[in-house]
DNA sequence: GATGTCTTGAGTAACGTTTCCTAAAGGGCG
DNA sequence: CGCCCTTTAGGAAACGTTACTCAAGACATC
């Protein structure tokens, strides 16, 4: 709220600078100068270049002896330019270089900007997702831009602004933490898929994998290798909202249910510490300080980066996986193929997610009036070494 | 090339569609229609939403009675507006929820992004950098945004082009594959700072770690605990230009250089493959091939990932580390601090590195015309148990 | 042969913001 | 008290592109 007025003070300083007409710049730091070194290593420094205009549409028509019209018609693909005009138009555009400006398009048409918001680099699923959308959109116009990873509601929201801010034409959330408040307006003022996230909406599309079927699959596996007690790592949640729509949430109900429908209920442990390598070797100590009777064979950890945590705290204890304790995860990362962990987890078919919140994406851009859709796809459990049958 | 001419058909059947008066849009796709089953899983279907107007500095000059003149001023901090027009004009902005549109303020003044390209989301060394950038610009207008993940030249010239098209105010390369011709012309276009590549331009900044340092404090690490016969795995390079820019070539020659300095040339061996875990693991089935008496009982890998390879295919041939082999990376990514891993590395200051990144590119937006700087910035290596005495 | 319709091209007004320029107040100084 | 300078405010012209509107010619229809 308060950053969006405080802006960069160059534009007030050069103001004030014209205004009272003090040194020229040029005088301010003459070239060739070196400055006193303070850096921690240390510094060189070299003339600077020369910039020069940028080609407009303008040229382009000039050069071709068209009107500038008939440039944007061809530069749209739009109907009404003949063969021979596209063929002058496009001549004119290749011999001067021309690359039309984002920001005017913006301002009448689109910008050809595809945004997407990813909640955390570190987590080796997310570029899988991002993989499939830049695959989709690799033949069209459309040019994908990231947000910087975000990990809370204020910068979720700084960086969807932001993107509106910039005209984009469509918008790609995955897994987004903000309130329904916050994804309806952003869908209602630009085409939004929201990926990895249930609960649907009129104001966007939705392309989530099956959560529940998933946390089932993992299991259905640990208990048919005779497992009984198999606890769980969730991450902690309070709000409603997201209670209902986060797919953490939905991993555990799928655990629970299955639990159930194993007979294994009075087994069903949960431990909600978060989605993190933290949360995971937290949540693991608390496991391994129950009483003999009561400690897990197995741990269902909701997430790979969890799993981390977990064999972390497991090796410190002194004792091994799987022998010791059989861990499986969730989102087939590559840490997870990784040969030396081989931990068991559930494929999500991240490259498919993408594809398809591209596909919706593209839809709604097309027809804005579409009635909004929600995907899911099916996972896939993929067993590693991790997992065998427990000791006794 | 030719994708720039080939834009998106929306534009054209829409145009299209107007002139030929055909049905109107609302009739082509009914509100709550459902569509037949066609995704893998399945589908929901709801109403969709209305958009409406933009708030623009129109509207706030007129809430405010006031000039746009005036509100463009307090928005810039710009000289010549009183602490009572800017009290009013904040009011107004507040109260209508206004937020400037960054495309049409590129196209007279700044667009207050900065745009970032990383070479490989998947490496865990960038995001560091990331956050050193986004840290240093969470208290300024700025926004960052990411390109996608860019593999080779074609992709990189994509997003570079992509990014200029947008009007971003600076851009941070980190690690370029590019020649330096498109630097060159992309650092003339626009403020640039060049992250993880050595060599300088006039026509951007550089800020690097010193590979060759970091090369050598690894080497005498091992050389201290006693090995001798300490193999590196690099990455293949034949292009001339990054043969003498790129980072891996800086820490092979390093490698080499500390060898000598030790006393250890007759053992030096690189083994050239890809700074990928693949790339890791191919040169340690090289390794491991040699006749017992070459064979190495250190490798340092030029990366943390080419570490990730190297520790598979130890485990694969039955070894152990470090009892076989002891292994060096390079990045101190979380994988190395894994606990389970633990392996020894080279800490390169990501967040330093990308806060330095961003302190050159603010200084150069303000004054474009000050010479080129490089910041070289000192790694530290931080051992761990992957690394321990030779066994013989 | 007159009247539409379709096609192709061009002129012009937006889009939302900043920058340049000018005008009107205030205030110190001779 | 008149003059100049400084400060503050506003009008208008960019910026590069697209959407809308219109005109002229080709061609088919009655």
């Amino acid at each position: 709220m308060t950053s969006r007025r405080c802006a960069h003070t160059a534009g007030a300083l050069r103001e004030r600078h014209l205004a009272r007409s003090g040194p020229p710049p040029e005088l301010r730091n003459p070239p060739y100068t070196r400055l006193p070194n303070d850096s921690p290593k240390g510094k060189d420094r070299m003339e600077p270049p020369a910039t020069r205009r940028r080609i407009t549409i303008v040229d382009v028509a000039r050069h071709a002896q068209v009107s500038v019209t008939s440039v944007s018609k061809v530069l749209r693909n739009a109907y009404g330019a003949s063969p021979e005009m596209q063929e002058k138009v496009r001549r004119a555009i290749d011999e001067l270089g021309f690359r039309p400006h984002a920001g005017a398009r913006g301002l009448r048409g689109q910008t050809y900007t595809i945004g997407v918001m990813l909640p955390d680099i570190r987590n080796p699923f997310f570029p899988e997702i991002l993989d499939g959308i830049t695959a989709s959109l690799k033949d069209t116009e459309y040019q994908v831009l990231l947000g910087p990873g975000c990990n809370g509601e204020k910068e979720e929201a700084r960086v969807t602004e932001a993107m509106l801010d910039r005209g984009m034409d469509g918008l790609v959330l995955v897994a987004p933490v903000s309130p329904r408040a916050h994804l309806d307006h952003v869908g209602t003022a630009v085409p939004t898929v929201v990926v990895g996230r249930h609960g649907t909406s009129p104001a966007y599309d939705t392309v989530t994998d099956d959560d529940m079927a998933g946390a089932a699959q993992v299991v259905a596996h640990l208990a048919g290798l005779g497992h009984r007690r198999i606890a769980h790592i969730d991450h902690h949640e309070t709000d409603p909202t997201r209670l209902m729509e986060m797919p953490n949430a939905h991993r555990a109900n799928g655990y629970r249910l299955a639990m159930r429908a194993h007979g294994l209920e009075e087994w069903i442990n949960v431990v909600a510490t978060s989605y993190t390598q933290q949360g995971g070797y937290e949540g693991t100590r608390q496991l391994l300080a129950l009483p003999a009777a009561d400690r897990p064979t197995a741990v269902f950890a909701g997430a790979d980066v969890v799993a981390m945590g977990v064999l972390e705290a497991v090796a410190e204890a002194g004792l091994s996986v799987p022998d010791d304790l059989s861990v499986a995860g969730y989102d087939n990362t590559t840490f997870a193929a990784f040969g030396p962990v081989s931990l068991t987890s559930v494929d999500q078919a991240g490259r498919e997610m993408g594809r398809n919140a591209v596909r919706l994406l593209l839809e709604r851009i097309a027809d804005r009036g579409r009635p909004s859709t929600k995907v899911t796809l099916s996972p896939t459990l993929v067993p590693r070494r991790s997992t065998t049958r427990p000791a006794e």
